[in-house]
DNA sequence: GTGGTCTAGACCACT
DNA sequence: GTGGTCTAGACCACA
């Protein structure tokens, strides 16, 4: 499977991003160990040092922890702070955002929840 | 005041957003003049070349109009235009995201979208 | 001027010291503009991305600041925070460990001094 | 007793200087055994390869004798030796070293110093 | 096996 | 001019 990178944010950012994302799907648990740089760039088809970074990211944002010569592993309560942090960023500056992006557009945002309800149904 | 640029966008861009943002509001209405590429840069203490850049990039979608010696204006239509264009992209593109966003986050949609309706009927 | 890199330490982190120092000494002082990452790496016949990881690494660390096309430049307030920071490293970490190893080789801490008295002398 | 292992030395530098220290202070006479690689490597919860690499730096360095079938031990001689070429290695690197960062930091070398020349003489 | 560093060189984005 | 990203490939250190 080859990947769909946007073209305007560097790949080893949204790499870090898909692997939170996958942190806070669960289907990346705590504790679980990160495929390996080698193994990423394989399969995506890019350059090692891109992952590696991509990684160190996470490593900074101390949601991922190195053990030397073992790998990258998912940190205990990583997924806890994840949710927390990312929340409060959807709440203090994304929804926000939106808010009042949907106000300059006039959007009905009944419109919005239509769509949802039907998902609802489904479940 | 100095601006809060966002350190992770182009300045050119964020200010493009700005000028469509205060077209959808109405504080820059149609026909009206842009303020001189001097003027903002001297305002914004930003070069001049990277206001120069913004403004190229709303004539180059229809945006704005350039008037030989004149300087640059709102086009008649734009702010139709505008809305049409962006409501599309928020709908397409802007909110799935947010909803797959707010779904990783166990946040329900519905919360933040029903106080917003009543103020709606209530206008 | 080549210059002795320790093989020990990357070299970007050696940099990235040395550049700490050079602000610590006032050799470079608060605002002053860094010396780009191209001429670092001709002076000292290193790969840009070397030195870039170096000037990232004080961007990180709050010390230096990027301005988008111009470069980077010492903050202002940068030497403060490093005597505060460097001087509690010192306290807490790195004088304990010279003062356990003085006892371990049972060195008399008199015959540090007395080179000192020289120099003392000298100025 | 989970170890605090410096992430920015490799584990068995650390184990080693460990081994010295402890040769120095006396906690680990001459002609003392080591404890086991299997032991070692049981406590600190390390690889056994780290420990023997460890345990091997001891032996290319002559503080450490190998007895076929019996295990490692200290060499007779070996903390005279010892203090003699660490005497030396603070003299000529460590010490310069903390002399220079401490004119950075503008701390007084002898107002360090001072309280320790009375303990010495207390004895 | 793991990740880290460095090189050489290309290309891009920003000001 | 400035820094940032990515590639391809080599070599090293760690466990």
């Amino acid at each position: 499977m080859t990947h769909n990178w946007n073209e305007n944010q560097p790949i080893y950012w949204q790499l870090c991003e898909r692997t939170i994302e996958r942190i806070l799907e669960g289907s990346l648990d705590e504790a679980d160990p990160l495929p390996s740089v080698r193994q990423v760039a394989a399969e995506l088809q890019i350059n090692p040092i891109t992952v590696s970074k991509a990684y160190q990211l996470l490593v900074d944002e101390g949601i991922v922890e190195k053990r030397r010569g073992l790998g990258m592993f998912v940190k205990t309560g990583a997924r806890k702070q994840l949710l927390l942090s990312e929340r409060e960023k959807f709440r203090s500056q994304i929804w926000p955002d939106i808010l009042a992006r949907m106000q300059r557009l006039d959007i009905d945002p009944a419109s919005l929840l239509e769509p949802l309800k039907k998902n609802a149904t489904n479940k």
